[in-house]
Formats: C-alpha cells, sequence, structure tokens
DNA sequence: TGAGAAAGTAAGTAAGCACTTACTTATATT
DNA sequence: AATATAAGTAAGTGCTTACTTACTTTCTCA
C-alpha cells in the first residue's frame, strides 16, 4: 500500500509522545477546574481525551502527580506574561490612576479570558494542596510588595493619606477578586451588575483613589 | 437491677432519633466543608459521628440528602438572625460610616466565627449546587437592594457623588469578603496583613465613603 | 412485665475507583 | 525490508464507595 500524502492528519490518531501529555493536560485542567480532584475521575479524563486510561498512567505516575503537574503548568504560564510589567510604566510616571486601573484591568481581563484558572486555585485551596498555596504565597506576596511599595511612596509624596498599605491592597485586590469572583460563580448571567471589565477597573481605580488620597 | 441516677448519661451511647440526626449533620457540616462534597465519605462521617454507616442512611435517604438538608440548615440558620437589623438603625439615622462599618464588622465577625459556612458555600459553588446557588441569589440580591437603595437615597441628598450604586456594593462587599477569604484560605497565619475585625471594619468603610463622597 | 417501637450493628452487595499487565499496532531509521 | 521504539489498547487487579439486609439491643408505657 502506498502512503497517501500525509500532511492532513487523521482526526484523533496517534499522536507524539509530547503532543499527547499536552493534550491530556489540557483535558484534565478542564474537567479538574469544574468538578475538583476527587470530584473528577481518571476514566473521564481518559474518555475526554479519547484515549484509554492506561495511556494517562504512561505519562504521569498517578493522579495526584497529573493535578501537581497541571497546577505547575498554569502556574508558570501565569507567571510568564507578569502583570508588573504593564503597571511599571505608570509607577515610573507616578500616574496614580494608570496604576490602579491597569493592575485592575490586567486581572479582570485575565480572569475572565481564563476562569479555569480561578476556579482551579479555589479548588485547590479549599483541598489544602500545596502547589495551589505555594504559589499563591509568592504570587500575591509579590502583588503586596509591589502595590504596597507604591503606596507608602505616594504617601511619602504627601499624595496619599496616612494608612496601612497593605489594608489598602487588600480593599483594592479584593474589589476586583470579587467581582471576578461573582461572574465565574454566583452571577454567571450578570443580572445584579454588567459591566464591562474597563468600567468595572475605572470605577475600583476611582473609589480607591478618592478613598486614600491625601 | 435497680437504675442509678440517670442525670448523667454516659458519653456515647444510645441517642434519641433527633439527637443523632442534628449530631451527624453536625459532623457532616464540619467533614464537608473541609474536603467538599465527593472528598467526604459517609463512612468518616459516621466513624466521626461514632456510629455505624447504616445509621446515617436511616436519617438521610442518601448522601446528596444529606447534603441538601446540610445546606438548608446552615442557610436558615443564616437567614434567622438577618444581618440588615443593625444596620437599619444607622440607616434611619443617615450615618454613613456607621452604615458601612456595621454591615462590613457584621459580615467579618460572622465570617470569622463560622469559616465552615463560607468554605462550604464555596465547595458547593465550585460544584454547582443548586441549593447553594439559591441561597447565594436571594441573600445577595437582598444585600444589594438595601445598601444599593441606601446609596441611591444618599445620592439624591447629594451627599454620594454620581455612581451606578451596584458598583459601590460590589466594590465595598468585595472588600470584606475578599479580607475573610484571605484569612479563611490563603492567609491563615495573617502573614500579609494582621487586623481585628473592628479595624478593618473601620478601614474599609472610611475608604469607600471617601471614596463615593459628593 | 412484657410487647412494640425505635436505636443500633455486622456483614454484606454491586458498582466504581486508581492503577497494572500483557499484548498489539504504527512509525522512524538503517 | 527488518528492526527497534514508542503509542496504543483490552481486560483485568484489589480496594473503596454508597447503600442494604437481617438481625440485636434498649427504652417506653399500658
Amino acid at each position: 500500500m502506498i502512503k497517501e500524502l500525509e500532511t492532513t492528519e487523521s482526526p484523533n490518531s496517534r499522536m507524539t509522545g509530547d503532543e499527547r501529555r499536552s493534550q491530556i493536560l489540557q483535558v484534565a485542567i478542564n474537567l479538574f477546574s469544574q468538578r475538583g480532584f476527587s470530584g473528577t475521575t481518571t476514566k473521564e479524563i481518559a474518555r475526554a481525551a479519547g484515549v484509554s486510561e492506561a495511556i494517562i498512567f504512561r505519562h504521569f505516575a498517578n493522579k495526584d502527580e497529573l493535578y501537581s503537574a497541571l497546577l505547575d503548568h498554569k502556574a508558570c504560564n501565569r507567571t510568564f506574561e507578569s502583570p508588573f510589567e504593564k503597571v511599571n510604566e505608570k509607577i515610573k510616571a507616578k500616574d496614580d490612576y494608570g496604576v490602579f486601573y491597569t493592575m485592575a484591568l490586567n486581572a479582570l481581563e485575565h480572569h475572565s479570558e481564563d476562569g479555569e484558572f480561578l476556579r482551579l486555585m479555589l479548588h485547590s485551596a479549599l483541598e489544602n494542596h500545596d502547589l495551589a498555596r505555594m504559589f499563591f504565597e509568592s504570587f500575591i506576596t509579590d502583588v503586596y510588595n509591589f502595590l504596597g511599595g507604591y503606596i507608602r511612596q505616594r504617601q511619602a509624596d504627601g499624595e496619599f493619606r496616612t494608612i496601612e498599605p497593605n489594608i489598602v491592597v487588600r480593599a483594592f485586590v479584593g474589589m476586583f477578586v470579587h467581582h471576578s469572583l461573582n461572574n465565574l460563580l454566583w452571577d454567571k448571567e450578570q443580572k445584579l451588575l454588567k459591566i464591562s471589565n474597563e468600567e468595572a477597573a475605572k470605577n475600583f481605580a476611582e473609589i480607591l483613589l478618592r478613598g486614600i488620597a491625601a
């Protein structure tokens, strides 16, 4: 039998190991984010990936390792596109509104593009999973140092009133994280509040800035 | 054998049906809030309650019904002690600071006394459980109507600037809910921010009020 | 005091779980 | 074309799960 043109690959057929591994990861991310760790079975993952259960255990030693690999994957992808770069220019320019608006908009966009990530983090936080906790600890600490430092600086400039910077960060992060959580979990159709991310970021930034102005 | 003084009941012995039912509920609330629905087994619940698995299924037809009963139980207990009563006096007095401070402090106190409740609600929201969604919908709608109405009124008085009231509610609720979530899930030792509920409520209320002042 | 009702248990059952084994294909290289 | 290697599967394994059955113990009250 002479081989036909092989440029068009048959839809679900044999993949290379790496291809299959990342396809399984993708499928698993989707399922774990919806049902959590113990709510997702390896059988379901295999079916969704279109392979037998055995090949999942060829790529990952066990279910735990698959879960860890997936959290790692998500966490790494996240840190590569640092949220601080865009904000940094605004900080250098001492553009208060720009700093907070950009910070909020950046997070809101991320959350609405990638609800899987938020769900995954909530699940693993509730389940006390180590990797998720470690990620949160380092990332959140960064945010507090970053924003907190800026607030301290502007207090020294006499532009912001005297108030513990970390409380301000907590309040501000709370606004947009809670907004994303609402859209993701409880008010998916946005019956209570339907606004664009830009509008949300604008209003949150305005409330905060007036709230801490000197 | 003549019965001894029966006032001191033996520790784990026979209970009446109602006693046992609510003891099982209590134990189940604790386990489900820590491990979620699919992460908790009926065997664990039975062991924690100190009875055989069979009597769990005497009191509840199946695991789902136990879970629903427990969400119902929590939701009902919650609505009885309405958070709006304390705030209402402040509203009548048009005490802006009192309204927001009391609202936040009330929620923060609840959350730190009863972390189980928050965990339970998060778990069931992630798992798309109907009862939790219904509770959230009605309770949250109440909060938005209640606070949103007050903000509208104070805007008409010319005391608050022009801004969509529901955005303000979203921002404010976000501050204290996110603060509670942080203390519950990610920063249990409060390394980033260690403040009393009173201090948190005070700062959040101040930021918000300055943020929306006319 | 003894019968009926309710609280309790030990020992199951079938289905589902994570994970394995023994084997079959496909593909790239020589 | 022959061979090594890796991708794939069908059919298990033993254990755990939600839930049941058949039975025993304790309490109450006529």
